[in-house]
RNA sequence: GCGAGAGUGGCGGAACUGGUAGACGCACUGGAUUUAGGAUCCAGCGCACCGAGUGCAUGGGGGUUCAACUCCCCCCUCUCGCACCA
């Protein structure tokens, strides 16, 4: 059992041998090449945990498949990998361990590298980054200061998603279903200054973008276009009864204006106060609006509430037709959305219709569906949907989505409302109260205010990073980081302690890659106009929102500073599924997780390379299968003594083969051969379907060996031809098998500097086809014919075959269809 | 509720613009080789019937067609994402 390795091909010796020579040789070091064609391969990169797991090897051997392939295809391509290397995690590792985070990340960084390179994965290690490094981050807390100086960046005071756990603030990006993405500790809110970015600007553009994305998963593109949640419609203002004050409301549907009957506050509206401040509802209101905060603390966000409210006691006027409309603070308006006073409209509003049953408010209907009558006392519903619009004074008449137009026009003449564009996304809010992230390179000054860190004194860098005491404790803490002179008035001033999230990081080093040493500036920017924008892009789909999003942000930032002439980072988009064991994700809490390193010392990496792509398409999730790697394994040690059996058959040369010259045998093998390079081809090209590619190339392997084992000798130059197409097919996916034997076989030069190979229409031609016949739709027979047989002769040969006769049963046919090269369809 | 995707053997998965359903692999069964195991090789392997053979089969039901995993309609299940968004 245990020496079941000394029948398998010296995996360990071969793939520490080519290790090393593609290092030596340095075969995936790039640079700019006018030249050539660029291709830009990137896979997410890893946060530097410890080990990797087989959501990298997935992920990884993925992206090298498809930078060996199209540099074998002639790209100048562009393959690095890097280093997410600020955040949590090593805080938490570093406070249990007594170490330095720095230390824990940067052991970490060392050993993770060596797994990769044991994975054989093509890197251009020199273009290597890690976002903890000063000469990275520097360049960020440039381009913090650059976006000060635009307004892009700016400091508020809000409520924040505060975890107790992490001490942190996160963004709404980081609060899953109210618990923190990290720890999954509830989230509360708390108030405080920190620092945003303006995403909100970019909005439209985010949005229109995702139009022009055709190389991104649409269920990604939905997602992003669900985030931004862009909605059009009216902001309108209802002024109240005996005040100054007005309430202004944002609706979508304006066409239903002349249903309002009553108003719903969110409990946390500015007006509320001075609405029942001394009245006798003053009370009752206070007791509602507390216990709904609580409610709201209390109930996680998936429960939806029952709807509920209070009546404030005051009135407002519906400004369209002067009506008296009732003011409730209600549970179910949200302050975040809109501006948190909604216009209810019972009849045309699911949560209105509810609320208004609940507290018998008047249920008007003014948007007839022509299928069927409205009736305010019999509805069960609210109709949601278009209509005709009637009861609605001037607008009587119109269909819903002129009304709409019609009713915006007339509030704007009047002055009472303005069309208005509402946004679901919010500024990304950026401070992080932590110890391990790139700081903010500010000043506070008595005098000077907010006081950006001059461009020479950058980078503003961690302090104790030789002292592990407390090297980790937040800045805030540490007198010795904080304590300094104001850059423009020279007096004591505090420096900012907030350091930046670490998103902030990854929405920009795939840029950084294209010129990672550069000392003077971010970004190279012939360089990056060279290799932007990322060809193919390839990560999980739990990036779907937060990463893809600030990327796509980003790119247009630095596009707008100058740095960049592309619009969007990734052209294309490949999002793979996750690995699966026992019908769940590999985790440590699940205790199904399979260690990369012992199936790399078991097996080899070519093997778990090949597994991991044979097992199921990439977007797929993959089931982890262990008998399965055995069959991997099975098939490069078949592929193994198959070419070392038959070396004869290579003599150093280019085989010639002259299809004429060739038995039907060595015909059919040669035919199967460049059948085989074009299946190749083109499921890796369509859309990087390799269980199909290899599954292709296992084939013709079978088919090789089944020529081999019969007693007629295999053409020596269609056998070489051959084989060396396996090789070459599968050089992508497992590199240092093909590259041995490629050695073996007296090629000269290594196969990672071979062109792919190329499909010969000529010898795909055939001379002979199977037909199927059919009767009645249902296969009865399969007829050899040659290639230009006319379609009269093929029914004929069909109509007089014996088997396809017995089913016709002596009946005549009705109709016989004929499809070209593939069947006959006898009607009777 | 809204949005996206998916349902094919015991399992992972194939099937091009509608044209041989189940490629390839795993598991399983039988055989060869072997002292034995492992490895390797050969054969079989959707379901039903004892079988040649014949039926039946791509979540369910209907439809279009000579022909449907593929197109259309209705329904069911699962996965993921969003969710009181006015």
């Amino acid at each position: 059992m245990e020496d079941s390795t000394k029948d398998r091909y010296e995996f360990k010796r071969i793939e520490s041998k080519w290790q090393q020579r593609w290092e030596t040789e340095q075969t995936n070091k790039v640079s700019e090449d006018p030249a050539k064609d660029k291709y830009y391969v990137l896979e997410m990169f890893p946060y530097p945990s410890g080990r990797i797991h087989m959501g990298h090897v997935r992920n990884y051997s993925i992206g090298d498949v498809i930078a060996r392939y199209k540099r074998m295809c002639g790209f100048n391509v562009l393959h690095p990998m890097g280093w997410d290397a600020f955040g949590l995690p090593a805080e938490n590792a570093a406070l249990k361990r007594g170490i330095h985070p720095a230390t824990w990340t940067y052991e970490n960084i060392a050993y993770m590298r060596e797994q990769l390179k044991a994975m054989g994965l093509s890197y251009d290690w020199e273009r290597e980054i890690a976002t903890c490094r000063p000469e990275y981050y520097r360049w960020e807390q440039l381009i913090f200061l650059k976006l000060l100086d635009k307004g892009i960046v700016y400091r508020k005071e809000t409520t924040v998603n505060w975890c107790e756990d992490c001490a942190t603030v996160l963004a709404r990006e980081q609060v899953i279903d109210g618990c923190c993405w990290r720890c999954d500790q509830q989230v509360l809110p708390k108030t405080m200054h920190g620092w945003f970015l303006k995403i909100t600007d970019y909005a439209d553009e985010l949005l229109d973008g995702l139009d022009k994305l055709t190389g991104w998963p649409e269920k990604v593109r939905t997602m992003q276009r669900n985030w931004i949640g862009k909605s059009q419609g009216l902001a309108c203002d209802f002024s109240i009864e005996d005040s100054d004050e007005t309430i202004t409301i944002f609706t979508t549907r304006p066409d239903t204006i002349f249903g309002v009957t009553f108003m719903s506050l969110a409990v946390e509206h500015p007006l509320v106060e001075s609405l029942i401040s001394g009245t006798d509802q003053e009370k009752p209101v206070q007791e509602f609006i507390q216990q709904t905060l609580i409610e709201k603390q209390r109930n996680s966000p998936e429960d939806e509430q029952e709807k509920n409210g209070v009546f404030t006691g005051k009135y407002c006027l519906n400004p369209f037709n002067g009506e008296r409309i009732p003011i409730y603070v209600a549970n179910f308006v949200l302050m975040e959305y809109g501006t948190g006073a909604v216009m209810a409209v019972p009849a045309h509003d699911q949560r209105d219709f509810e609320f208004a049953k609940k507290y018998s408010l008047p249920i008007r209907p003014v948007v007839q569906p022509s299928e069927k009558q409205l009736n305010s006392q019999s509805m069960e519903e609210a109709w949601e949907a278009d209509g005709i619009l009637i009861d609605s004074g001037e607008f009587t008449g119109l269909r819903s989505n002129d009304a709409k137009k019609e009713i915006i026009n007339f509030a704007l003449k009047k002055g009472f409302g303005k069309p208005h564009i509402t946004y679901r996304l919010r500024d990304w809010g950026i401070s992080r109260q932590r110890y391990w992230g790139a700081p903010i390179p500010v000043i506070h000054c008595g005098d000077c205010g907010i006081v950006g860190v001059p461009e020479a004194q950058l980078p503003v860098t961690l302090p104790g990073i030789d002292s592990p005491d407390d090297s980790h404790t937040p800045l805030h803490k540490q007198s010795d980081f904080f304590m300094t002179s104001c850059p423009q008035c020279g007096k004591e001033a505090r420096r900012e302690t907030d350091t930046m999230d670490t998103f902030m990081e990854s929405s920009w080093y795939f840029a950084r890659y294209t010129s990672p040493r550069k000392n003077d500036g971010p970004l190279d920017k012939k360089a990056a106009q060279y290799w932007l924008s990322v060809d193919q892009y390839i990560g999980g789909v739990e990036h779907a929102i937060l990463h893809l999003l600030y990327a796509r942000f980003f790119t247009k930032l630095l596009r707008d500073l100058g740095y960049l002439d592309v619009d969007e980072p990734f052209s294309n988009l490949l999002t793979q599924g996750m690995v699966i064991k026992d019908g769940s994700k590999m985790s440590k809490s699940k205790g199904n997780v399979v260690d990369p390193n012992d199936l790399i010392n078991k097996y080899g990496a070519d093997t778990v390379r090949l597994f991991s792509l044979f097992a199921a398409p990439p977007e797929r999730d993959l089931e982890w299968n262990a008998q399965g790697v055995e069959g991997a394994s099975r098939f490069l040690n078949r592929v193994y003594r198959l070419v070392t059996a038959n070396t004869d058959c290579f003599t150093g040369k280019k085989s010639a083969v002259v299809i004429k010259d060739l038995n039907p045998e060595n015909r059919e093998l040669y035919r199967k051969l460049h059948k085989t390079i074009q299946r190749v081809t083109s499921s890796i090209e369509t859309n990087f379907h390799f269980n199909t590619a290899i599954s292709a190339v296992m084939e013709l392997v079978n088919d090789i060996n089944g020529a081999t084992a019969k007693n007629q000798p295999v053409d020596p130059a269609v056998l070489s031809l051959s084989l060396e197409t396996v090789l070459l097919l599968l050089s992508p996916m497992t590199p240092h098998f093909c590259e041995e034997l490629w050695e073996i076989t007296k090629h000269g030069k290594s196969i990672a500097d071979e062109s792919w190979p190329v499909c010969s229409q000529e010898a795909l031609t055939e001379d002979e086809l199977t037909i199927v016949v059919q009767v009645n739709g249902k296969v009865r027979n399969r007829l050899q014919v040659s290639v230009d047989i006319s379609d009269e002769d093929l029914k004929r040969a069909a109509l007089t075959d014996e088997r396809v006769c017995k089913f016709m049963d002596g009946k005549k046919a009705k109709k016989i269809i004929v499809v070209k090269r593939k069947l006959v369809n006898i009607v009777i």
